[in-house]
DNA sequence: TACGTCGGTTAGTTTACTTCA
DNA sequence: CTTGAAGTAAACTAACCGACG
């Protein structure tokens, strides 16, 4: 598994990688690298982070998230233009049709419909040519999807058995599985990337609300550290403002990590609830 | 070696938008 | 001002290629 890091204004490493590719589960580790002049290097501590993404129920399929640019559903099983080379029925209709090209689809598709074609295209004869290009019908994509939907993979008896039922070379179903996984991983990593880029965004201003807090208990130069734990409690630490969930003092209670420093007056014992996107609960629109 | 999958790329097609008569 | 044709950029996606396990 290949990851890719980088290190966000946060402080923080970033490491994204999918744990194999059928189960789509990207895994995210967030390692404390706190850069901050600031850092806790007086004995205080610095928070501790590690989400991952492997314990997410991400949603699946981009087929899902599927739709066409500006949210309007794109009708796939439109033909392919009068002047397509592959067209089915390219004497469906002429170009210079009083029609618009929306209109012509329609119709397109509804004779379709009617004869019940379904494009096979770059038949044996085309050998030889300029690369073709079919235009699935609605028919044969919803019956690609389905079969992706349960296998992501086929299996050559399946790909026999689906090009068949489809009336397409299996090299074209192969093709369409290809092209269909690399489009729902490139879907998902976009959304990963979202996903962190606002993970990113919630710790860079922790990250900032810290070591503001810092400078505030520098100025005040409190007797004891003890002293400054009793008037600010842990639960200050909460992380995302919409979770509304504190790090109360039982929760992480010594379960200081490599980043705090056990038993630090200022390691606040507790590990705050840090905002996990990757949690199972949805994250909170203000996130 | 053969085969399947992947990442990257190419190229055909469609759509949305702009311009202009 | 409205309308329709023409041009264009962007997006989508089938098909292809080479690398890799």
């Amino acid at each position: 598994m290949g990851g890719e890091g980088m290190i966000c204004d946060s402080g923080l490493v970033l490491r994204l990688g999918y744990e194999g590719w059928a189960s789509l589960q990207p895994c995210v580790k967030l390692e404390p690298s706190i850069p901050c002049s600031a850092s806790p290097a007086e004995g205080s501590a610095e928070p501790s982070l590690s989400l991952s993404l492997s314990e997410v129920a991400v949603p699946r399929a981009a087929a899902e998230v599927d739709a066409g640019r500006g949210g309007e559903p794109r009708v796939l099983a439109r033909q392919s233009s009068p002047h397509s080379a592959v067209s089915s029925f390219s004497g469906a209709y002429p170009a210079s049709s009083g029609a618009t090209k929306r209109e012509k689809d329609v119709v397109s598709e509804e004779v379709e419909a009617e004869r019940g074609v379904s494009c096979r295209a770059s038949d044996e004869e085309e050998e030889g040519s300029a690369r073709k290009k079919l235009r699935l019908t609605k028919a044969q994509s919803a019956l690609l999807e389905d079969m992706f939907r349960e296998h992501s993979t086929l299996n050559p008896k399946q790909k026999q058995a689906l090009a068949k039922q489809l009336n397409l070379r299996p090299r074209q179903v192969e093709v369409w599985f290809q092209n269909r996984r690399a489009r729902t991983k490139l879907k998902q990593t976009e959304m990963d990337c979202e996903l962190l880029r606002r993970c990113c965004e919630s710790l860079t201003d922790e990250n900032r609300r810290l070591q503001k807090e810092l400078q505030e208990l520098k100025a005040l130069k409190f007797p004891s550290p003890a002293l400054y734990m009793q008037l600010r409690p842990p639960a200050t630490l909460t992380m995302c403002p919409s979770c509304e969930r504190m790090a109360g003092p039982a929760a992480g209670a010594g379960d200081v990590t490599k980043g705090g420093v056990a038993g630090a007056p200022f390691a606040t014992a507790t590990r705050a609830h840090f905002y996990n996107p990757f949690a199972a609960h949805p994250p909170p629109a203000a996130c």
